[in-house]
DNA sequence: CCCCAGGCACAGC
DNA sequence: GCTGTGCATGGG
């Protein structure tokens, strides 16, 4: 819920502890508590969390999968339980346009400042909105990004669900043809809006990550390196990684798995266990 | 006051 | 195709 992910931006703490989250949903408030035993929320809710956390993904089998090497596995054991999150398209889009050149905490004050009822204002309208009042949210030179891919998006001249239907590649290539969008941008889009996990999102911390744990330095190199080392999972191993690199190598705190869980065998208990 | 931030568009090679 | 630079603004 604090990776970097779009519910980074879309939920809030609702414990002073950070084992419970909120989001209001069609107007109405759902939290979702870590418990000894599993998660606790209100069972209406039950399939938009079960997708929200991906819950068809068996996180130890995927675990063992991505688990390659020593960096790897450090991730693995301090962030364990860490999982990729699927959310909506288009306030994933939103996100990820506000992101450029930003930090998170600012990331999060526009995406919340974007948000009416707990949701990400439509696209529709958002392209209408006057510019008097997204310029009081203080997106700097994404305002311009954010309006122009709301009109297209809006106005059905991109087809923005349609991405669903095309692979990885195809995806990417046509998400760039929005403004404001390059290759980090689509393949967060595609990552945590569109369950692609073979995108790999290289931003500043995986720049570093990359170079200084396998050598690796250009956007390129780093693309077909993780391709060849984690394919089809290469999202979930930049997950991981990324967390391991704002933990490791600069100032800020990830919040890692709580002590004496550390190595412990991943699985998807909490979730399957959880609803009540 | 400084440097940096989940990058991108554009100009110039 | 690759490389450098400006960008609006706030966090730390």
């Amino acid at each position: 819920m604090e990776s970097g992910q779009p519910p980074h931006f879309l939920w809030s703490r609702a414990d002073a502890q950070g084992n419970a989250y909120s989001r209001k949903i069609g107007g109405k408030e759902i939290v979702v508590e870590q418990k000894a035993g599993g998660l606790r929320f209100d069972k209406r809710y039950a399939s938009h969390v079960n997708a929200l956390l991906r819950a068809g993904d068996d996180l130890g089998k995927i675990a063992g999968q991505i688990n390659t090497d020593a960096v790897m596995a450090r991730a693995l054991a301090r962030f364990a339980g860490m999982r990729l999150t699927k959310n909506g398209e288009w306030e994933t889009l939103v996100s990820y346009l506000c992101s450029q050149n930003s930090n998170i905490a600012r990331i999060r004050a526009n995406v919340q400042a974007l948000c009416r009822n707990g949701s990400v204002i439509a696209p529709e309208e958002m392209a209408q909105m006057p510019s008097s009042e997204l310029a009081k949210i203080n997106l700097g030179y994404r305002e311009g990004y954010l309006r122009e891919s709301a009109k297209m998006v809006g106005s059905g001249e991109f087809d923005l669900m349609g991405l669903h239907k095309l692979d990885y590649g195809e995806a990417a290539d046509e998400l760039q043809k929005l403004p404001g969008v390059g290759p980090k941008v689509a393949d967060c889009v595609l990552l945590y809006g569109f369950g692609k996990l073979s995108a790999f999102p290289h931003d500043v911390w995986i720049g570093r990550a990359m170079g200084k744990w396998y050598g690796v330095r250009t956007q390129k190199q780093v693309r077909e390196f993780a391709s060849q080392r984690w394919g089809p999972l290469a999202g979930y191993a930049q997950q991981y990684l990324f967390m391991l690199a704002r933990s490791e190598l600069g100032g800020t705190k990830a919040r890692e798995c709580p002590p004496g869980e550390e190595g412990k065998e991943q699985t998807n208990r909490h979730i399957r266990e959880s609803t009540h």
